[in-house]
RNA sequence: GGGCCUGUAGCUCAGUUGCGGUUAGAGCGUUCGCCUGAUAAGCGAAAGGUCACAGGUUCAACUCCUGUCAGGCCCA
């Protein structure tokens, strides 16, 4: 016998007693194991994610889940999730691996729950970033010369070689969909699709050409989105320079001011670019504040009178008299001040308006609207000119009235010194502050007016109605919709024209010496049938070899008398990328899919302002109903101390490497189990709870399948027929299977994730599990009361498997081979199962008979462990538990309970060798629980002999040549 | 600086759906103990919280109001 074998080799050096005594034990024990039923399964306990999941991968790849599991439910409602495009760039992000995982949830538990799904995943391809990381690449020499044609080419390369990348590590996280058939905004008929959701824009007006400060990034040589623009520290130069008054505006100051002295009279702003000081049109005031002349040595100065003190404090001048004067910023205006400009002949207005604070500088503000956001709304209502005379490569331009040709942070220098020089500065010092950098080159940017292309929101009460269509759309969570609302409210207009060149042409055309741009709907369209073919490259071939133009018959309609062809320029702008991934409602799913609108969106909270928004904007632009029926969003993921990961601050988590480590599974039960409405918090102590809950389901799991190894669905003992216990975690299941269904139709996973673990780790484990350990291993085999447990185990794994899949998609799946395996279920995949979702009420009288005796075992346990503590007994079949009581209503519980049928009884439930209701020695050690005042529990030694089989004590035991207990003398027959 | 959001045990979450009421709960982890017939498993017990902080309203505040701090997203 093996153990005997084994045995001297162990203990071989113990002392000869000892050994022959340990010998006896373990022989008689391991006759008695074997007629035990013991669980069995090569389900195994350690999961080997990393290498098991890629296994499971290729099966699903082999049998196509996701159309098998889309055929399984073919005539059953959709839903319908649109998949938001990932920049086809770059390492992915956890967070990128997250979004996805939500949305495999999302689309799986549809699947249980029996909705057939429609998932088609997509990339956005165009854009800067592809385009600045090709370019990087380029020889200098060539940088001059490429042709854009053969940029695109190479950034087409670029980009699909990521989508492969992407495709691959988004896959490897068991995420199902139509990965064969990727969208990709790239595609010819994508891009035609695109022309002509731009072509209904322009029929119906919105696209104009206009002149606005935005953000240039003169190294970059582009047009910068807010979303491009990253604020870091810089040092600028800080100066206050003079605004000397005009004559006439002393004389008008004069009237309202006693006993001015013959001083000129000098307006002082303060700046952080002294460049800008050339496109300076006007000063500005606040209407409100109060403004006051200081008499200074040589001069006066009119400034706000909070910020008297700290003007005099930086500039170290000395004030020689008391403040003259007190003007509202509103009366200044009305009585008409006008000033000399400091570097041109020209003279400047002061105006009012409410953006000028008292936080810094003098409370007037110098205003160049061709430089500024604020300048640039306080200009238009002005009228002032929008200058600036600063070229695409940052050079001040001959329009500029000094320094034509230098770089405006060359120009600040000189420009001090000329103020200096004419005895307009008054002050020069560095300043660092946050200023805005490009994102892509780092360098700091400018705000610079230039022709860009616009969508309107003020048209036709757009952005009304853009408004309403919020109000049509779901948002999870609530608040998403205040947050796109406020966004839209604010939002000015739409800046769509980039100057790049990988992306969709703004197809608008110049004739002539005209820089004003014509955007016509049916040239438009038969150049969307041509790319519909040939791709938007066919534009760029046409800038470069006009002869392509040609085929635009339209073009030739539209020429003006007397000019050819050869008088024709195509726009060289393309369209912001967030018009690209903004219409994937008509390229991909209205057009490709037939489907609209869609019922979710499913991004991260910055998407309020991206691509939720440019959806919008595009759908209800063209007149449809919103694109989305529901759009939830999620937070991003940050570290333990609540810092957002990033590869900055060293926490960055690159996606292939944690599943390489980690496997799969355990990131989507991560997933599941944060909030994912908050910040999602990823660390290492995180990870590893959530491995140890992971191991928790798995070995719940793993001990259900090992109980079920002899049991058939043949041998089924019906629901009524089974034991008490056996109908009450059928109960529990039940409730808890329900809590599961509403949690998924909220997309609440982190409460699934609760009641998975409390199922397994409570209800089935501590309890269940436990009590019925004695009836799975020392009844007969074929026994009923075996079989009705065996019942309520082979049911419960099913659909606890079932509605685990959705987040443990893996696991899930091999547990489910062992399901097939023991013919529980028939579905070659746990995705082709459909949850019975028509639950039985539950019982109440049942679920409180066994809470009131949960409570008991609660108490008695304690009880027990006091005994354990004075190591009176070990294990708990070791101990004899008696109670008493006074209480009636108790009195008549515990008889029952302690009569029931074995299996039922209190014993069992304890898992003690006997169990009695009586009076208790007084001379023992009584447990008196405050929770149970009327019950008294004593916990004893069991009397009579430990059966080596079943480990009970029992009289009987070692009597009349029995070495077992009656119990298992029966089973063993 | 503005808009929206978050802040409950070491960790993740509950806290009775928008409107306050005994001693704030769970799982995991930790510590200690038991078992060795789920064994790189299983069972039990215990410790652990000024509900971010400070005011205010109230008989009563984790819950309502104001402010502060820390953090996130978006913008300036």
């Amino acid at each position: 016998m093996a153990a005997a074998i084994c045995c001297p080799l162990r203990i071989g050096h113990v002392g000869c007693t000892i050994f022959s005594l340990s010998h006896s034990i373990l022989v008689s024990n391991m006759d008695y194991r074997s007629t035990l039923n013991l669980p069995s399964t090569a389900f195994p306990m350690r999961a080997n994610l990393p290498k098991r999941e890629p296994e499971i991968l290729q099966r699903w790849e082999t049998m196509n889940i996701y159309h098998l599991a889309r055929q399984a439910r073919e005539g059953k409602s959709g839903f319908y999730l649109h998949d938001g495009p990932p920049y086809a760039n770059g390492a992915i992000h956890l967070g990128t691996g997250l979004n996805k995982i939500l949305k495999d949830m999302i689309n799986k538990s549809k699947l249980l729950l029996g909705q057939t799904i429609h998932y088609r995943p997509g990339w956005d391809c165009h854009g800067l970033p592809i385009e600045l990381n090709v370019t990087q690449d380029i020889a200098e020499a060539e940088k001059e010369t490429i042709l854009s044609t053969e940029l695109r080419r190479r950034c087409k390369e670029y980009a699909l070689s990521f989508v492969d990348k992407h495709r691959t590590s988004f896959k490897r996280l068991g995420v199902i969909g139509e990965w064969e058939r990727p969208y990709l905004t790239l595609n010819p008929t994508y891009e035609a699709v695109e022309l002509r959701q731009f072509a209904i824009l322009v029929k119906k007006g919105y696209v104009y050409q206009g002149l606005k400060p935005i953000h240039w990034c003169p190294s970059c040589q582009t047009a910068l989105a807010e979303a491009e623009v990253e604020y870091e520290e810089h040092t600028s130069p800080s100066i206050y320079v003079r605004f000397p008054l005009t004559h006439a505006s002393i004389q008008r100051i004069s009237a309202n001011v006693k006993a001015l002295a013959n001083k000129p009279v000098n307006v002082i702003i303060w700046t952080t670019t002294p460049w800008t000081l050339p496109a300076n049109r006007a000063v500005c005031v606040h209407p409100n504040f109060i403004y006051t002349l200081l008499a200074l040595e040589n001069e006066y100065v009119l400034i706000a009178k909070d910020l008297i003190n700290r003007f005099v404090a930086e500039t170290g001048l000395k004030s020689t008299g008391t403040p003259m004067g007190s003007f509202a910023g509103k009366e200044l205006e009305e009585i008409r001040i006008t000033m000399k400009h400091p570097l041109d002949e020209r003279e400047v207005p002061l105006i009012s308006g409410a953006h000028v604070t008292l936080e810094q500088g003098t409370g007037a503000v110098h205003t160049a609207p061709g430089h500024g956001q604020e300048d640039y709304s306080v200009g238009l209502q002005y009228g002032l000119e929008i200058f600036s005379p600063v070229d695409n490569a940052g050079r001040l331009t001959k329009a500029s009235p000094v320094f034509e040709g230098l770089r405006v942070e060359q120009s600040n220098q000189p420009i001090i010194q000329l103020l200096d020089e004419k005895q307009l500065l008054v002050n020069h010092e560095k300043y660092v502050h946050s200023y805005p950098h490009c994102w892509r080159c780092k360098k700091p940017i400018i705000f610079r007016a230039t022709r860009q292309w616009f969508i309107s929101l003020e048209k036709d009460n757009f952005r009304d109605r853009l408004l309403d269509a919020i109000d049509h759309v779901h948002w999870i969570p609530p608040w998403g919709r205040q947050r796109i609302r406020s966004m839209v409210e604010n939002r000015l207009e739409w800046c769509i024209s980039r100057q790049r060149a990988w992306g969709v042409p703004i197809p608008a055309v110049y004739f002539g010496k005209s820089e004003d741009g014509i955007v016509d709907e049916r040239l438009i369209r038969e150049l969307a049938d041509i790319v519909e073919q040939e791709s938007t490259d066919f534009w760029f071939r046409a800038i470069e070899n006009p002869e392509e133009m040609k085929r635009l018959s339209r073009l030739q309609e539209l020429l003006p008398a007397g000019m050819t062809l050869a008088d024709v320029r195509l726009e060289k702008d393309i369209l912001d990328v967030w018009f690209d991934s903004g219409v994937s409602h008509q390229s991909v799913m209205a057009n490709e899919e037939k489907i609209y609108p869609v019922d979710m969106y499913l991004e991260g909270s910055d998407q309020h302002r991206g691509w939720f928004q440019s959806a919008l904007v595009t759908a209800t632009g063209a007149g449809y109903e919103p694109p989305y029926k529901t759009v939830l969003t999620h937070g991003f993921t940050v570290d333990e101390n609540g810092r957002k990961l990033s590869k900055s601050l060293g926490n960055f988590v690159i996606l292939d490497e944690l599943v390489e480590k980690t496997g799969a599974d355990v990131i989507r039960l991560w997933v599941s189990a944060e909030d994912f409405r908050g910040d999602m918090t990823f660390s290492q102590e995180i990870l590893s709870r959530i491995t140890e809950s992971y191991r928790r389901i798995r070995n719940t799991i793993r001990f259900l399948l090992g109980n079920l190894y002899d049991y058939s669905p043949s041998e089924a003992v019906a629901e009524a027929e089974r034991l008490s216990i056996d109908r009450w975690i059928m109960n529990r299941w039940r409730e808890c299977k329900r809590r599961i269904i509403t949690a998924y139709q909220k997309y609440d996973f982190h409460r699934i994730f609760y009641d998975l673990n409390n199922f397994c780790s409570v209800d089935l484990s501590a309890i269940y599990l436990d009590i019925i350990k004695d009836r799975l291993y020392v009844s007969k085999k074929q026994s009923a009361e075996r079989k009705a447990c065996q019942s309520a185990l082979s049911e419960i794994v099913v659909e606890l498997t079932a509605c685990t899949a959705p987040i443990l998609s893996f696991t899930c799946e091999e547990v489910w081979d062992y399901l097939l395996a023991l013919k529980l279920v028939e579905e070659k995949s746990v995705f082709l199962y459909e949850l019975d979702q028509n639950i039985p009420p539950v019982d109440p009288e049942l679920l409180d008979w066994w809470d009131k005796i949960f409570l008991i075992r609660g108490e008695a346990i304690k009880a027990i462990e006091l005994q354990r503590k004075a190591s009176t007994i070990g294990h708990s079949l070791d101990c004899c538990v008696t109670l008493e009581t006074d209480d009636p209503n108790w009195k008549s519980r515990l008889e029952k309970a302690v009569t029931n049928p074995r299996g039922d009884d209190l014993a069992s439930v304890l898992i003690v060798s006997d169990c009695r209701l009586g009076a208790v020695d007084p001379d023992s050690m009584i447990f008196e629980s405050p929770i149970l005042p009327h019950v008294k529990i004593a916990v004893l030694k069991a009397d009579g002999e430990k059966c080596p089989r079943c480990w009970h004590y029992h009289a009987e035991v070692g009597k009349n040549d029995n070495d077992v207990c009656p119990y298992c003398r029966e089973a063993l027959r």
